[in-house]
DNA sequence: TGATCCAGTTTTTTT
DNA sequence: AACTGGATCA
């Protein structure tokens, strides 16, 4: 287990007791270190597998992981408990749901379900959700969650309006939560920790047994996050936590690499083990990389060394739109192909989902066999969505939002008036809508569904679903439609099948509450099937802690990589290098940059400049087809003592300016020598020098 | 009640 | 460009 690791990995491996931090760069055999590490602890120090907690990000890490320890030690350490964070809550909650006052068959709802309860809230409230946005509320409610604030905790913050309404609607969101039996995402992570401050010995309990935890990603936990490993391994210390400042890039979702870094603070004595070097990429690959994560002022000094080859330059193409970007990817792809390149050692990488598009419709024209990773797309077709719905109602009738989506799908003239008169009755009888049915047509439903709960004992989940497409007329109401968008429906909904067949065959297990638990927390169908030979796109947030020896990255663009929304602020602009640090770490042998002059989207032409990344990166590494003068210089950096511009600078109140520290701002007064700019919460209004380099117009 | 049309809005990233 | 929600009409 220690041969082929160097001398630093050796000594991760075979720490034992108490904190360990490891610093992985980018590639530098990370997963390796924390898999021969558990095999270690089980084989050489025998610690049994049943004490170990191994948490991931992604369900994607969590079977990689689970792969290699089964075939390094066998099928034992399936007892070790490895999952995502949300799975491991869950977990917790179906085991000690009787202490949270929950039912058993509880059900667990997604971000779409959650906005949607907010926006009846809002109209039951009477609230305008043209003034009050229903998105930005519900992205409050899940970040005071996950700062573990209960609507009491949240009213004590309120200043304005705003705030209140959030409160109130927060209030109300848990209340139909709880009438629903489900839980949200969120929860999955709070509820724990309220288990454990109201039930000390459960805690114990847990302590006892996770005696050992591992956290891969560590730079990119959340408040609730950290809690809950603080809680479970203040017994026994030994948390072994492992990440890269460098990659963290889920700080939208409440991360902070804060938490790596005071790692060291938080657990005395603990062991800091560096990993820079990578053995992943080729020299120029890797150089590239840290001439753009250099440019990053909050950062903890490091770089990573490899003694790989230096390898080919990379390659950055310049497109005069779209279509071009994407046909000069399918025309490389073609090439790769031609050398023998097999397909699954390709990526095309791209900042939003929304650019798969272009790449899809280019591939397709070629016959080229391509997957898109971690998209939510197929499950959220209006006709999954609804098959879905009908399988939670029948594990748990009081899913009111499921009987709302299903009990006119398809039309059963049952109209709204009727759906109001019947959520009226369920609340004040304070019962569920499903319950409270008696009569009409709704209770044709109603019997439809009894007997599909009835059905469900008997059958399997393949023929459950089969039962429900042909007794609700899903099915037959498609076949007699048909039309192309018809047709494709009915495959989506056979491919559906696919999926439960899938689950039956792996899990050996046939149950409804396994399924639905499972699916709700793993959107992406490309991790039921091995797919055997194809190329991956995906977002660079996808990509993470994988690896391709070639890589192309689109929309190297100023206001897509990086992001429009993310040019305002420093500390975003940075998380975005991060992201393209990742990106550009993804490749082992070749990296190919693309963008385009003009872009259409969302309907209208913009022409955006070269990301500012990609001057970032010293020019002797660069192969391309742009002119030397049409790449962005590289920005200076300023040093003290020449923070001041030379210039006078002309500010008018109302002028919109950045600031470096505090974003963007209004000036609201000027002097001589002095503007007084108000920006954004928790800044407000400062006082600042009129030729301060960190200032300037917009 | 259900279908259709029109205006308005949207898309950053994910468990 | 594509999708949603609301309004209007049959």
């Amino acid at each position: 287990m220690l041969e082929n690791l160097n001398e630093n990995q050796k000594i991760a491996v075979e720490h034992k007791d108490g904190p360990l931090l490891i610093f992985a760069g980018a590639g530098s055999g990370k997963t390796k270190v924390l898999t021969n590490r558990v095999a270690y602890l089980i084989n050489n120090y025998g610690v049994s597998p049943y004490n170990i907690l191994a948490i991931t990000f992604t369900n994607k890490a969590a079977n990689e992981m689970k792969d290699r320890t089964v075939k390094m030690l066998g099928l034992d350490t399936l007892r070790i408990q490895i999952s995502t964070f949300h799975s491991f809550g869950l977990l917790l909650i179906k085991r000690y749901y009787y202490l949270l006052d929950l039912k058993p068959n509880f059900t667990i709802i997604d971000s779409d379900d959650s906005l949607s309860t907010v926006k009846k809230i809002l109209k039951d409230m009477n609230y305008d959700s043209k003034f009050y946005n229903p998105k930005n509320i519900r992205n409050r409610i899940s970040s005071a969650k996950n700062e573990l604030m209960t609507p009491d905790d949240l009213d004590k913050f309120t200043n304005n309006d705003m705030d209140e309404v959030v409160v109130k609607v927060y209030r109300a969101y848990e209340a139909k939560l709880k009438s629903n039996n489900s839980l949200d995402f969120d929860d999955l992570l709070m509820l724990p920790i309220k288990l454990f401050k109201e039930h000390k010995d459960v805690l114990e309990i847990v302590q006892e047994q996770y005696k050992y935890i591992l956290v891969d990603e560590y730079q990119d936990i959340n408040e609730v996050q950290y809690v809950l490993t603080k809680m479970i391994s203040a017994k026994y210390k030994n948390i072994c936590v492992v990440g890269d400042p460098d990659q963290s890039i889920y700080g939208f979702r409440g991360s902070n690499y804060k938490n790596i870094l005071n790692f060291e603070h938080d657990y005395k004595n603990a062991k800091v083990i560096l990993l820079e070097q990578n053995y992943r990429s080729t020299k120029t690959i890797l150089n590239a990389a840290n001439s753009v994560i250099k440019n990053n002022k909050n950062r903890k000094e490091k770089e990573l060394w490899t003694d790989n080859e230096d390898g080919n330059l990379i390659k950055y193409r310049r497109c005069e739109d779209q279509i071009d970007e994407a046909n000069f990817v399918r025309n490389g792809i073609n090439k790769l192909i031609d050398d023998g390149v097999p397909l699954n050692e390709i990526a095309v990488l791209y900042r939003t989902n929304a650019q798969s598009r272009n790449i899809e419709e280019a591939l397709l024209k070629d016959n080229i066999p391509y997957k898109v990773v971690g998209s939510f797309y197929f499950y959220n077709r209006k006709e999954i969505k609804d098959l879905i719905a009908y399988l939670k109602l029948i594990y748990n009738p009081s899913d009111d939002l499921s009987l709302e989506r299903v009990i006119n799908e398809p039309k059963r003239g049952i109209g709204l008036k009727t759906i109001e008169t019947i959520r009226t009755k369920a609340t004040a009888l304070n019962d569920s809508m499903f319950n409270t049915i008696e009569k009409g047509k709704e209770l044709e439903f109603k019997k439809l569904i009894l007997s599909f709960i009835e059905a469900s004992e008997e059958l399997s989940l393949t023929e459950l679903v089969d039962l429900i497409l042909d007794k609700t007329g899903i099915r037959h109401e498609l076949e007699l439609e048909d039309t192309i968008e018809s047709q494709s429906r009915l495959e989506n909904l056979e491919e559906f099948k696919s999926i439960t067949m899938n689950f039956e065959e792996e899990e050996g297990s046939v149950s409804l509450e396994e399924f639905l638990l499972q699916t709700s927390l793993v959107s992406d169908v490309e991790e039921y099937k091995n797919d055997p030979n194809r190329i991956s796109l995906m977002t660079v947030h996808s990509v993470k802690g994988l690896e391709f020896n070639h890589v192309f990255v689109v929309g190297m663009e100023e206001g897509i990589f990086p992001h429009m929304n993310s040019l305002m602020e420093n500390s975003e602009i940075e998380e975005e290098r991060r992201l393209c640090y990742v990106a550009i770490t993804r490749a082992k042998d070749d990296l190919h940059l693309v963008n385009a002059r003009r872009r259409t989207l969302f309907g209208n032409e913009q022409i955006n400049s070269v990301s500012r990344f990609i001057g970032e990166i010293s020019k002797d590494l660069i192969e391309t087809n742009v002119k030397d003068e049409e790449l962005p210089q590289q920005q200076e950096k300023i040093e003290i003592g020449e923070m001041f511009r030379e210039e006078e600078v002309d500010y008018q109140v109302g002028d919109f300016v950045y600031h470096e520290t505090f974003g963007t701002g209004k000036v609201v007064e000027v002097s001589n020598t002095l503007v007084s700019v108000a920006f954004k919460h928790p800044h407000g209004i400062k006082k600042l020098m009129k030729n301060h380099k960190k200032l300037s117009k917009v």
